[in-house]
DNA sequence: CATGAATGAGGCTTCATTCAT
DNA sequence: GATGAATGAAGCCTCATTCAT
């Protein structure tokens, strides 16, 4: 079956055809570098090697294009896996996720993409609350699971705990998301970041832990 | 005729001319609105009601133009007064405070002017940095210098005063921020800035209040 | 292999394959809605239900389909079949032609016809040339063929047959056909095309019947 | 005063900017040697001997282009102006208007307007209606009140002068027009116009003349 | 200084045509 | 033969910038 499906290359319909992939591929890397308006069609067939007519045959448009880069990417990002095992304590499990979070966000890749989604919200709204929602807010969503199952047993206080999610999510970031994206700052070391995440999580703590 | 032409260059040099303020003002609106590629310089000219000749009497190009509203933007938030009175109790401060971050990013100025700069980092890295520092930077910075003058007295146990003020700003935004400049989201209402502000300070407190 | 090859160029060879036929009545349609440069090669291949690479196998480019698509129109627009037994009487046939030709000119398959073929004279004169004799040119003559027939008798004093012939074709267009042509009014209604073509046949008898 | 406007050159408001004057008289005859399609905004450049962007100074696209042409063409043909003095006698009047008619149509510059506009009229319906209206219908219209001038009198039998006017006007073109618009022979001589439209006085007056 | 006409480079997109399967 | 993916030339249009007035 799958040896079949290799062979049976009526490619466009298929999801993942080699040149929509390599499509994807260039122009992920340009968009992120430069932002929607920034990128040229003609750059992004050079960065993916095919010739600007076939970018056409797989994307109706440019934004079309755009958008199809932001959904996998949303996807890509929300399919981080985060160990919210309800089983876990609690002081581990937010250091390794705070650790993990911070990673993501500054990261190049990261970064690229919250920035270029960021800047082109205003005009794509759509654009940007979907990609919100899959990536931030599905994080949030997650981490809000983890804790209300530690409200019930008493291990945690907490009167709201998407905000709380939130809040923990927030002071991660402090120091070293925003200096990082506006290239105030190059990305933050290994030791910065855990340095934040444990003062961060001791704040957590210090305000929802049981007492 | 030299004479005239003397001074007629000295009216440019001054930094206020009306014909530069037009333009600064036509501009900041054009690209706030509609980012750094987005904007036109025709658009420009129109919003600032002076011929597209004008804009490069004043400005040698689209970039030096981008970047002296960039500089002023990050004056004027940079400028913006908070009430850092060493004598005020810290819970009341900080709300206050907390509220007006807030309020200032969580509007279609700030969150423009966000969007805009952050858009541009990768490209043009030193205008991120500035802005950074001059507003973002600054602000905590303000806020640390307020965080440790409660510290000596021994109201506060903080170890790192910059990074305490960089959490509690980062709290304050948490559920706000990230879904109002992806357009996930309309500006919160006064409410829940200060049900959100409100327990930051909370937050703020339960870790850093002296025991 | 070389004998499989003269196989199948036997069966491009037959004029009528299906798959040519499907393609020539394709292209038909979207030349005569489109112009020439107007129609495009996907969409005659989409409006033909068949591939673009099979245009190609059988017309070497998009001007010889147009060609073959005009040369086609002609004959058949050319074959329509008037009434000119010389034993009817001159009225009745004259009456009835007219009525059948301004039909067949006032009628969006006519008028497309005309217009592409019209249009593209100057560039593709061949072509235009082509069908003004083989449509026009030859019903005048056919008309001039059954007043010549009627001039022997007696029945008609006619000193140039052709020129008859064609002035009674234009006076049935009189107020019909070019206001139709130009979109200035839509197709006649049969009421009113007999009554002009009765007219014009009055116009003619009086001008031509024999005192 | 008349030195004066030549002076005052904020000309692209003037009407008649001398490069305006120029991108229409390129974009004339470009339209009209290769239709709307044909045409491109490159080559009416270089006909015209501006850039690219100065046809957008001047027409918001190519279609604004086309139609101010076509709408100056219509003015231009349409105010050609016959003598319709209704105190000159039947016959040479019509004999002088149907050569001038002839030659209008059956030279480069008439049938070229004709072909191109008429092979646009159905995507640009509008655009037909009004070169039909300004320059078929209201020379139809002209003659229709010369003659009416002379039924009044008793020259003239005419039961419906418009339709008669039309078929004067087509009978002028019969064997003339449409082997020329179609390529099928060149511009007829002034010898055979000559005869044509002598021949088709002769039908008009044999059918209207007062008995 | 202020203007706005003019430019030409470059962006997005379409399309006739080719070619490997 | 039939396909449709792939191409690159070319088309329309925008825009930052220059320059004569």
């Amino acid at each position: 079956m799958v040896a079949a499906d290799r062979h049976t290359l009526h490619v466009v319909s298929e999801e993942d055809s080699s040149k929509r992939r390599q499509i994807m591929d260039g122009a992920r890397k340009v968009f992120m570098d430069l932002g929607f308006d920034g990128a040229s069609m003609g750059e992004i067939a050079r960065a993916a090697a095919v010739s600007k007519g076939t970018l056409y045959v797989y994307f109706a448009d440019k934004c079309a294009l755009f958008e199809a880069i932001v959904e996998e990417e949303s996807l890509q990002h929300g399919q981080v896996v985060f160990n919210f095992d309800p089983a876990r304590d609690v002081e581990t499990t937010l250091k390794e996720f705070g650790r993990a979070y911070v990673h993501l966000i500054c990261r190049p890749g990261g970064g690229s993409a919250i920035r270029t989604v960021m800047a082109i919200a205003e005009r794509m709204p759509e654009v940007g609350r979907r990609y919100y929602e899959r990536v931030l807010d599905k994080s949030i969503g997650r981490l809000a699971d983890y804790l209300s199952a530690h409200v019930a047993p008493g291990d945690l206080t907490i009167d709201d705990c998407r905000l709380a999610a939130a809040q923990f999510m927030e002071v991660c970031k402090a120091t070293l998301f925003l200096p990082f994206v506006f290239q105030a700052e190059p990305a933050p070391s290994e030791e910065r970041i855990a340095n934040v995440v444990d003062s961060a999580t001791r704040m957590f703590l210090a305000t929802y832990r049981a007492k």
